[in-house]
RNA sequence: CGGGAUGUAGCACAGUUGGCUAGCGCGCCACGUUCGGGACGUGGAGGUCGGAAGUUCGAGUCUUCUCAUCCCGACCA
């Protein structure tokens, strides 16, 4: 049994098949009976919840609302912006029909042919053509802006590969969708929510990311920039965890989004999106945890404290439960959420490795012996670490441990980081180190052929050029040419 | 779409040069003993061996076709 679990070693070899392992075994999700799409599963569902909150709340805060647009895009709308189009049209799942009959020969159901679309209907792979077409009869003067709205939605990419949470062919998410007046505005906008999430991805999951922009290459079908918060992976991969688009006034002239300005001169409207998926929850998994399972942030934690009875009769069950009792209630008014397992069908030891593997970052456990003095016996998933306090101020304490481990995970794995971001001053050093596992900060001469070079004879990416750090001018590493910082470099998920 | 591999119980697998009633482990059900780190015993249920055709006295095993899945590429704003 326990030799099951070893199978889980983040540094195995192959760290990609010991994620889709903890995964499934982790009851996060599975795959399911259509290609390349995931079921989630409640427990990984539930982390979603807790993102979802958390994000919605920052969203509020920053002066955002929600709304719903549909799922379905007609084709055109699509074509409408160049560079849009010529990004997503490779991956996208068209709607024909709209209806099915009975087969004449009876094989079933199939397709109608007299019920053929007279245009195809797109399920999008992401909104910004439905929103800006809508957002055309929303904006009429300069007091109509800006416009700040977010949806909740799934979108559908066919992709070719697909890996549990980090790329499924459908996937839930977040987009955000802003109108401006001003450039000034919708770039402000852009960088605003960049930040937000490199709050979440920090506070919540304790992830930390290096906010930056991406390459021209890099950047997403239709923006003029794209703002990015990059985080390492326990294998030293790249994981792009969120983008924030500035997308200038591209979908406003491809939609004809018009305003009249305070002086009566009429202008485009000025675009944002920004988007964060189901992907950060492989994310998570992918930052924190270990051979034991899923290390979970208690922030982002659905259960943050299990409580295991260890007892010999229903009797000593009874008397455990009581005493448990009074510690639940404490932990509950201090907004802590509490799961008491007194399933009878399962023993202490499997519940704790079980426990583990979920990443519930606190255990308590009490038995016979606590009962006599008054003692229960605390694990924090983090350090893994086991010891015996008193009841007393339990509850106390408990809230400063999951203080605690929040930022210990995040300390664990900021220094992580830090251990491998290294710099390379020639190819040859940076075709070295790059085998190691690392992210690279290394000059660039701006040129996408160069960028080219590198992915093909390396498979390291720009992961952006970051925001804060060193600005130093240098010589690029490939061609000699001036470079105007170091960028980072970094092979990718 | 190229290269490689695998399909046998819910899961993970074994099954020899073709041979007799298709097996092990985990899980599941029943009962009992257990319970401070994934307990144990006894009994039980569960399979048209991915599908189709062929060779053969006889196919899980050989041949052909087909379907599906996984891995490595390509692809992944």
């Amino acid at each position: 049994m326990a030799k099951e679990l070893k199978e889980l070693t983040p540094r195995s070899e192959n760290y990609s098949q010991w994620y889709q392992d903890l995964v499934i075994k982790a009851d996060l999700a599975e795959n399911s009976a259509v290609r390349g799409c995931m079921v989630i599963k409640p427990y990984g569902y539930a982390i979603w919840e807790k993102m979802q909150r958390a994000l919605d709340d920052m969203f509020k805060e920053t002066g955002h609302v929600n709304a719903y647009f549909p799922l379905l895009i007609p084709k055109s709308f699509l074509s409408k912006e160049a560079q849009h189009v010529e990004g997503f049209a490779k991956e996208c799942a068209v709607v024909t029909h709209y209806r099915l009959k009975n087969d004449p020969n009876g094989a079933g159901v199939v397709v109608d042919p007299a019920a053929k679309l007279e245009e195809e209907l797109i399920i999008r792979p992401t909104s910004e053509t439905i929103i800006w077409n809508t957002y055309r009869n929303w904006i009429q003067s300069y007091r109509d802006l800006p416009i700040l709205v977010n949806q909740w939605a799934n979108v559908m990419r066919w992709e070719m590969r697909t890996r549990l949470f980090l790329r499924t062919a459908e996937f839930l998410w977040q987009e955000g969708h802003t109108a401006h007046a001003t450039r000034q505005e919708a770039e402000e906008e852009t960088r605003r929510m960049q930040d937000v999430y490199a709050t979440f991805a920090e506070k919540f999951m304790a992830m930390p990311v290096i906010k930056g922009v991406k390459s021209e290459s890099e950047r997403f079908a239709g923006a003029e920039d794209t703002y990015t918060i990059e985080a390492m992976m326990q294998d030293g991969k790249a994981l792009q965890a969120g983008t924030s688009h500035f997308l200038g006034q591209n979908f406003g002239k491809a939609f004809d989004v018009t305003f009249i300005d305070q002086n009566g001169k009429s202008d485009y409207a000025w675009a944002t999106s920004w988007g964060v998926s189901t992907r950060l929850i492989g994310a998570l998994i992918m930052a924190h945890s270990d051979d034991n399972g899923l290390v979970l942030p208690p922030m982002l934690a659905p259960t943050q404290v299990v409580i295991v009875p260890i007892y010999r009769s229903m009797e000593q069950l009874d008397e455990i439960r009581a005493k448990v009792s009074g510690i639940v209630t404490e932990l509950k008014a201090l907004g802590i959420s509490v799961k008491f397992d007194d399933a009878d069908n399962k023993k202490p030891g499997w519940k704790f490795a079980e426990y583990e593997l979920k990443g519930v970052p606190v255990r308590l456990a009490m038995g016979g012996r606590d009962l006599e003095n008054n003692t229960i016996e605390v694990m924090r998933r983090d350090k893994l670490e086991k010891e015996t306090i008193s009841c007393d101020g339990i509850a106390a304490y408990v809230k400063n441990l999951l203080d605690d481990i929040q930022q210990n995970i995040f300390k664990k794995a900021y220094d992580y980081r830090e251990s491998h971001i290294v710099t390379a001053d020639s190819y040859e050093e940076f075709k070295e180190k790059i085998e190691d596992g690392v992210f690279i900060l290394a000059h660039w001469d701006g040129t996408a052929e160069t960028e080219e070079q590198i992915k093909a004879e390396t498979k390291a990416t720009i992961r952006c050029i970051p925001l804060a750090g060193d600005k130093t001018p240098g010589t690029c590493m490939v061609t000699g040419k001036p470079s105007a910082q170091r960028v980072l470099f970094a092979r990718a998920y």
